[in-house]
DNA sequence: ACCTGAACACCGTTCAAGT
DNA sequence: ACCTGAACACCGTTCAAGT
């Protein structure tokens, strides 16, 4: 056997991730295993192990990559003007590229190291980029200019929505009742707004 | 061999439950097998499989149990005097439940069908009943006694809460940042009350 | 009626052996 | 330097055979 060299390393990173996105989005996170991405790109399983360091690192791998489409779906939403206009035109984003990406975003909002290792700083980086949007579409609330607290509110808001789009996954129709996950988490958004603008008034 | 009648169906029940917690908080999900919950229980793998239709029927009855001692845990905490108060109180139970459970509630958490298949309903009116109990604290802010909009408030709240109760079990310290999801839920509830009150006022 | 355990078709991961 | 595939120690699930 020995090297075939008909693809670069690189070539094949991208083929595996590739390949792993394929099966998830149509099969789920279940469906993923080093056999059948080996076999989908061609190579032995072994060759799977030499790119990766176990399937939990292809796996993040993976959802870095779906980090990476997020941002950029999201990243020029916010056009600074009216608050509660960006916030409407995230929230569509969002759950724009989470009915695009159902299976690989899902997948994110999973667990990610049941393993109780700490996730790598590449990766906590690409899940912190988002984050920003929300921050720079928050910003009028915070007048102050206090960068801690932006932050704050931000991810809070952010995991909030989160929280809603997880739950929806797990069951699409009744677990949230009648309304959808979607009309929920912009509830959500817009109180959460509400308050922070009384917070605002009362100092 | 054929049967043993050490255990009454029930008691098999139970023993595989307990068994199947045990794991799961000593080891994570991933150490929950039909062959090791077997072993623990001293019978057969065949066994499971007279008691549940498969892992993820065992795993939903776990869930369930976990689900049941979250109400109890929670259900009496708001007393009915003091909205915030009330929704303090609730906020320390459920992070004091938390931290009692991490693995057995993390696991409820997760997705729970990824095969995409409904969930039972005996298993979601598990889960819709800590919601009962939100909406009971939340009712003062809701004088006009309109349950629907009292239900949503509370389906809302309480997956934002969720929300950041999972990322904060997916990564302990860095995800978050530099304060902890207890925090962060406690200013979530907070903000999201001060903007339904700012609505009550506006109307 | 219950319980077993072999059998089947899979896994993740490793590593000697090949080019 | 890369790639293979057999090998190891596991899986979930089924079901004929036992009492």
């Amino acid at each position: 056997m020995g090297r075939r060299s008909d693809h670069s390393r690189g070539d094949l990173l991208k083929m595996a991730i590739d390949a792993a996105e394929r099966i998830v989005e149509s099969d789920g996170i279940k469906g993923l295993t080093a056999r059948r991405v080996a076999k989908e790109i061609g190579y032995s399983v072994g060759t799977i192990y030499n790119l990766f360091d176990n399937l939990d690192d292809l796996n993040l791998h993976m959802k870095a990559r779906t980090l990476d489409a997020m941002y950029e779906f999201v990243k020029d939403v916010p056009k600074g003007n009216d608050v509660n206009e960006d916030f409407k035109a995230l929230h569509n984003a969002y759950f724009e590229f989470l009915r695009l990406n159902p299976k690989t975003l899902g997948t994110i909002l999973d667990r990610v190291s049941a393993d109780g290792k700490p996730l790598p700083d590449w990766y906590l980086e690409k899940v912190a980029k988002p984050f920003s949007v929300v921050e720079f579409a928050l910003t009028p609330y915070f007048p102050e200019g206090n960068k801690t607290e932006v932050e704050y509110a931000a991810r809070t808001l952010w995991c909030g929505v989160h929280g809603i789009a997880i739950l929806e996954l797990d069951n699409p129709v009744d677990f949230i009742g009648q309304t959808s996950a979607e009309e929920m988490a912009l509830y959500l958004i817009q109180t959460f707004l509400k308050g922070l603008h009384s917070h605002k008034s009362q100092k």
